[in-house]
DNA sequence: ACCTAATCCTGTACACTGTAAAGAGTATTT
DNA sequence: AAATACTCTTTACAGTGTACAGGATTAGGT
């Protein structure tokens, strides 16, 4: 009953293994696995059975290495994770060219793709939307997923702060829109019951209780329900999408003459000479691209 | 490790217990504790030490009945996930008035708001973004709280549909949005490491990397760093909620002489007579109108 | 060739988890 | 008084992450 979260190992060491960048070692028998073989493994049982149904055991088992071995490799669970998180961010056969070419003149249409490519990312591997990470994610895949992503905000008039917070709030709505309809799959996959016989299920419940209470929700909700029956995730996905591209539209037509909208307010400049790595990486990678 | 996930517990049952229509029993003792009590009890402990401290043991100990009498009055740990969210969404001693006075012609301030409500909810009650609910919870004060967020949205030339969209807009933003700065403050308390710490740390390792096939980031990054240090989540959020409000507000000036925006795609007419609730409620409440 | 140190892999063990099953005690209905 | 329905308890099982100790394998230093 761990939570699973990602992110709580000794950083330092997650990154190495992350880049590939563990010391070689010198002496000891050779590893019969690699660690990119368990993180695969781990992937597939996730993107088959689930989140928790990857225990260090499974991992272990599918790679043919006793329970305990799992961790000559891999020191923590939560090491795991990241890895897992920043393999799948990228898949291996669908890789990207290097710069990908996004016509500034076509914003709006690059930004639409980003953001739908990073929805079909989390529609493909649903298990990500259950591990919470609370550091980002400095992998190369997450790097380059965030490449992408800026890329597709970039030459259209926005400073770079005002790139990595618009890369940021589309992000952030990617991810809470995504939410209801991954998680409407895993269960129809996992229990076999449809969101529609959830409501026949529980309709007659609901017919014994007052909403009036709640008017205005009682004044929304059968209207909604009549024309869209239980929900078009699809429609909620468009809809907050295209307000927040209209959003955007205002900022860009207003930076020519307005004031900034962004106040440079300093911090100490005792961080000179640090690189500071983006702050807010998404976490995993649209599949742009392709 | 059974991953956090509410709603799977049988759905009527569930929906018994939270809105207290439980058959009252016949016969037999009466019960030392109430499900409240222990709803009560596993929301402390969520509050206090995380979601993952929630054990039906811990529970069952903290209103002092042994281990498996839990089971006696909640079926399941899903269902009691399902409780503690509605239980939180509306705390009993920060009652709102039944009709909040929401003055439509102040409707981005009314959209603020509920914005800043719902995002300090989740702050109070971070380990409500670590249960993941894949059906709605549909208990009195959540509906209350739904009420609540559209309520914001009404009368400012919206269809009802369109008010649904926009609270599941704004909804799916605030959670996305809120996630990172909600994990910073659980890390902080947990681990006593801050991010600053956190990046130092990381630091050494970062400089050995190269970056160069990331252009974007690599030229944004240093940029956003140097500004805000590590972050600024509370403006981060500013950031896209203002872009949504402009985005919405756009939508509404364009109401009264443009198309109709939302296409209604009648489904299948059989659900006439069907009483169809809300489609997304928000998980948890705004802590609106004090 | 030997020894030592580093490394991989393994078995055992512990404290947890959710909850199934069975039974003991208690209050109400018949 | 007997049957019933309910609360609460004990025992038990299959899982989980991982600490610890030891055995097997390789390379470097002598």
């Amino acid at each position: 009953m761990a939570e699973e979260i990602a992110g709580r190992g000794d950083p330092v060491r997650t990154l190495e293994l992350m880049w590939g960048k563990a010391p070689a070692p010198r002496r000891g028998p050779k590893s019969r696995v690699s660690v990119a073989d368990l993180v695969a493994a781990a992937v597939t049982i996730a993107d088959a059975d689930g989140i928790d149904a990857v225990s260090t055991r499974r991992v272990a088992e599918a790679v043919g290495i006793s329970p305990m071995s799992f961790y000559t490799h891999i020191p923590d669970k939560a090491v795991l994770l990241d890895l897992m998180l920043d393999a799948v961010a990228s898949p291996p056969g669908e890789d990207t060219p290097a710069n990908p070419a996004f016509d500034p003149a076509e914003w709006r249409a690059n930004v639409t793709f980003v953001a739908r490519a990073f929805r079909a990312f989390y529609l493909r591997h649903p298990w990500v939307l259950q591990v919470g990470t609370h550091r980002p994610v400095l992998g190369p895949n997450t790097m380059r997923a965030y490449d992408v992503f800026l890329s597709a905000f970039d030459g259209i008039g926005l400073s770079e702060v005002e790139m990595d917070l618009s890369v940021t709030m589309v992000a952030n709505y990617v991810h809470g829109a995504v939410r209801d309809v991954a998680r409407a799959h895993m269960v129809k996959e996992q229990t076999g019951k449809s969101d529609d016989e959830w409501w026949y299920t529980i309709a007659p419940f609901l017919e014994t209780i007052d909403f009036s209470p709640y008017p205005v929700a009682n004044r929304v909700g059968p209207v909604v329900g009549e024309l869209y029956g239980l929900g078009d995730p699809d429609l909620a996905f468009d809809f907050g999408l295209e307000r927040l591209l209209d959003g955007l539209e205002r900022l860009i037509e207003g930076k020519a003459s307005s004031a900034v909208v962004i106040p440079p307010k300093l911090t100490p400049a005792d961080r000179e000479g640090l690189v500071i790595p983006p702050l807010t990486p998404p976490r995993g990678a649209p599949n742009s691209g392709r």
